[in-house]
DNA sequence: CCAGTTACGCTACGACTCGTAGCGAAAGAG
DNA sequence: CTCTTTCGCTACGAGTCGTAGCGTAACTGG
């Protein structure tokens, strides 16, 4: 399977995959994802522009693979001993990454460009929602060990569980950054921890 | 103020403006944000081009107007009789809103461009999002009233408590519906509204 | 009724971006 | 050394952008 394409003829340059992905999130940076054209990215990155129509087929899966790896090298989360403590720590994972301007004006735009593609949905769930999804749901089973939060017995009454608050995490994140436009700081991830492992009537 | 401009010469049509944010919402429909284009808009309004551009900068501008007249149309809440009901009313709201073609494929790629222009965010803010906001501050206050949540004491304190539990459930549904890509329907509401009353503690 | 003022529809325009086609050269496999 | 694929380059038609210029339409104050 991994050997069956293109085992002839000459190989494509792996450099330049890397140069084209470093030249989009440049040009993500300075120009945002309004004004980035195609020809742009691939002067920044000394290629043709038919070399990256000859691996992309066009700016919304580019621009997911620029952004997915970003996503890939910084998120990981240390076991910070506690359930509150984990959900303060991804959460400012979340946003660390979010308050780049690469992603900040990068992901709502694929993801409304998504709402018409569904192959382009699936793209970034893979490359980018999935892998934080991945930090809550390990969060989420530490807590278990811990005795923090309860075991569940019906697995799918446990993934729907697990969205919903994937949902909660993520997208409270991502409003609080990308819709108010306030900073995601550690006092406001502590009163979103506080209200999430407590709930409105919790004290 | 409002008699200051304009008072001579002839009137902008009223007409017109209905039947540009008319054709500008059926092409978000049929085209899609990334589709859409001012020419086939003034095509579909029956008005020239170059009226579009004497009214709005672009088509940022443009959309946002389209989208916030549904907001205002859509948005009300009635007194549901207690906090859970009432959250979940605005949840269900909300999603009626978000799942509609057009503001789907139009409200992230506003938000998206707006991360680059102050003037569109705030923009964005004052039509769509303050209005959104309204409704979670009168369930809020239904609820103090009811003796279901405490009466806040210091302002300061009480408004950043409201910028929170706003951004939650905002993000929540506009993430499920969005970017996870699933249906918001009353057994999501349900599920979301016992997860914020109660916490991941409570039960 | 008449000038003054503003909006309108229409046309045309240069600048830009898109995505593709065609070419000869380069880089590997057998 | 041949076959295959990618590469850089150039050129292209199609489409969009935002603006300018023009004559006409609509409304106001004298």
């Amino acid at each position: 399977m991994t050997s069956a394409r293109a085992r002839t003829g000459r190989p494509r340059s792996a450099e330049a995959d890397r140069a084209i992905l470093d030249a989009t999130r440049a040009a993500l940076v300075e120009l945002g994802w309004g004004k980035l054209t195609m020809g742009d990215v691939a002067a920044r990155a000394g290629v043709a522009k038919t070399t990256l129509y000859r691996r992309w087929a066009g700016k919304n899966e580019l621009v997911v693979d620029a952004v997915a790896a970003l996503f890939d090298e910084h998120l990981d989360l240390p076991d910070l001993g506690s359930l509150a403590a984990d959900i303060e720590g991804v959460v400012l994972r979340f946003a660390a990454l979010l308050e780049r301007p690469e992603t900040k004006t990068a992901l709502m735009a694929v993801v409304a460009e998504s709402t018409r593609d569904e192959a382009l949905r699936v793209r970034i769930r893979r490359a980018i929602v999935d892998r934080q999804k991945r930090l809550v749901l390990l969060g989420r089973e530490r807590a278990q060990a811990r005795g923090e939060l309860p075991l569940e017995e019906d697995a799918t009454a446990a993934a729907r569980n697990a969205d919903l608050i994937f949902d909660v995490i993520a997208g409270a994140v991502v409003h609080r950054a990308l819709v108010s436009g306030q900073s995601v700081d550690e006092e406001w991830a502590r009163g979103f921890t506080a209200l999430l492992v407590g709930g409105l009537s919790g004290v």
